[in-house]
RNA sequence: GCCCCCAUCGUUCAGCGGCCUAGGACACUGCCCUUUCACGGCAGGAACACGGGUUCGAAUCCCGUUGGGGGUGCCA
């Protein structure tokens, strides 16, 4: 596999960028073993440029981009672009100087897409595109049909943004003198909720969006996957393999999916759950804030369960030995609703000043105490101890704390409730 | 404006002329499990955009309408 960095615009080629690139190909699991940067071929695709403007395929032009439009706008509905004006005027290179690239006037230009089918367009419609910028920088097209052609590209996979655009590559091939072109496919762009394309600026593209949030490589790629094409049989959760053995280009959507989160949370969740016990520990650490890790690692098999992501598992233990939350008042209304509650946290603060400090002997006073007094007790302790309405079974973590501070715990949501 | 493309439950995928009174997953609702919340199990509501053809038969093929998206850069 080549991985090709098309950085011919120097603008968006920035190093980050480019780092985000090899980052993202990274997390997802993709490799490759040659690498090439466009920035380093320029000599070739200009020379490339220049014959084809010995073979009158090409030619200079010194129109403005202000000239260029203001004549589109003067012609009028339907036409856009350029005007093929400098076509015949022998324009010598210099100074705000471009290479066009000449379109043919008739026929058409078509290819067999593996997802599309046939696509085709009018020449007519195809301008006369630039390919060498005045700075004497090639364009993207150029360096693109070039390089499919000089490395022996089979597959070109790419959005269907870009079907539009692929008439001129194969154009540029043509006069670069190859009959044949590798097999094109436009994928369905993946869209969100307003269903138009995702951009950068507005949505969550980066894989840095979502390593944060703590989800799982294998979670996304499988995610991915069911988007624009799923398996035959409908098991949308599966090994890898059994997806590269089953997937066909052919088969893949050609409209457009939209970007679920909430699936996605689904499958995380599924993937987070099936994680061996430490290598979830492990894979949760980067997310544990002030959290022992240790203490983590205890409480890991009651957490695992219980989150869709990673970022989520702090909640659930950061009480433990740091500051319990401050439960909001419909938590706190609907633990401490029954007016025997305050009875039976009196009696429970009494009995765990001198009961035995483990999981069964806290258990037992708790459940205990509701028995004795036939009220549910296992929610206000809860609230009282974690500040939580809801979390990972209750004494177990109770038993990693000082009994000191139980007991202040639920004395202060005593005082609370008097 | 012009060019290209798309159209099955809220979302996503399956369906490629009869197996469809349209199936799975996510989401949603209810129940079971549970002295929290999850997990797990069970059940339920929910779609072939519309109009013409073709055919014995259409979600599946063709045409149109409507709706949506992409492109229209000295970006990729």
């Amino acid at each position: 596999m080549v991985l090709r960095i098309e950085d011919t615009d120097a603008d968006r080629s920035r190093p980050e960028l480019i780092q985000a690139i090899y980052d993202s190909l990274t997390w997802l699991g993709i490799d490759w073993d040659e690498e090439y940067r466009q920035s380093d071929r320029f000599d070739q695709y200009i020379a490339a440029a220049k014959t084809f403007l010995d073979d009158g395929k090409a030619y200079y032009c010194d129109c403005t981009q202000d000239a260029v439009k203001e004549r589109a706008e003067a012609r009028g509905a339907g036409a856009s672009g350029y005007d093929s004006f400098c076509r015949d005027r022998d324009v010598a290179p210099g100074e705000g100087v471009v290479i066009r690239f000449l379109t043919p006037d008739t026929g058409t230009t078509s290819w067999e897409d593996a997802i599309r089918g046939t696509v085709e367009f009018e020449n007519a419609l195809l301008e006369d595109f630039i390919i060498v910028r005045s700075s004497g920088v090639p364009m993207f097209h150029l360096a693109n049909a070039y390089d499919d052609l000089d490395m022996n590209i089979t597959h070109v996979v790419r959005g269907e943004d870009l079907v539009n655009t692929t008439p001129r590559v194969l154009l540029l091939r043509e006069a670069l003198g190859s009959t044949e072109h590798p097999m094109y496919a436009h994928l369905p762009l993946i869209v969100n909720e307003k269903r138009q394309k995702l951009s950068k600026r507005r949505d969550d593209v980066s894989v840095g969006d979502y390593t944060a949030r703590g989800y799982l490589p294998d979670a996304m790629r499988n995610y991915l996957l069911t988007l624009g094409w799923g398996p035959k049989d409908e098991i949308e959760i599966r090994p890898i393999q059994e997806f590269v053995d089953a997937f066909e280009l052919s088969d893949i959507n050609k409209s457009p999916a939209f970007f679920d989160i909430k699936k996605l949370d689904a499958f995380n969740g599924d993937y987070i759950r099936a994680l061996p016990i430490d290598e979830f520990v492990a894979q949760a650490i980067p997310y544990l804030g002030d959290v022992d890790p240790a203490l983590f690692a205890r409480m890991a098999v009651f957490v695992q369960d219980r989150v869709k992501r990673l970022d989520e598992v702090a909640p659930f233990v950061d009480w433990i030995h740091g500051p319990p939350a401050e439960p909001t008042d419909k938590e706190w209304k609907k633990a401490m609703r029954n007016e025997k509650t305050s009875a039976a946290l009196t009696l429970i603060a009494e009995r765990l000043a001198t009961c035995e400090w483990t999981p069964e002997a806290l258990e037992a006073v708790v459940f205990g105490v509701g028995g004795e007094l036939d009220v549910k007790t296992q929610l206000p302790a809860r609230v009282a101890v974690t500040g939580r309405g809801s979390g990972i079974p209750l004494f177990e973590p109770m038993a990693e704390m000082d009994r000191s501070v139980v007991i202040e715990r639920i004395n202060a949501a005593l005082a609370k409730l008097a």
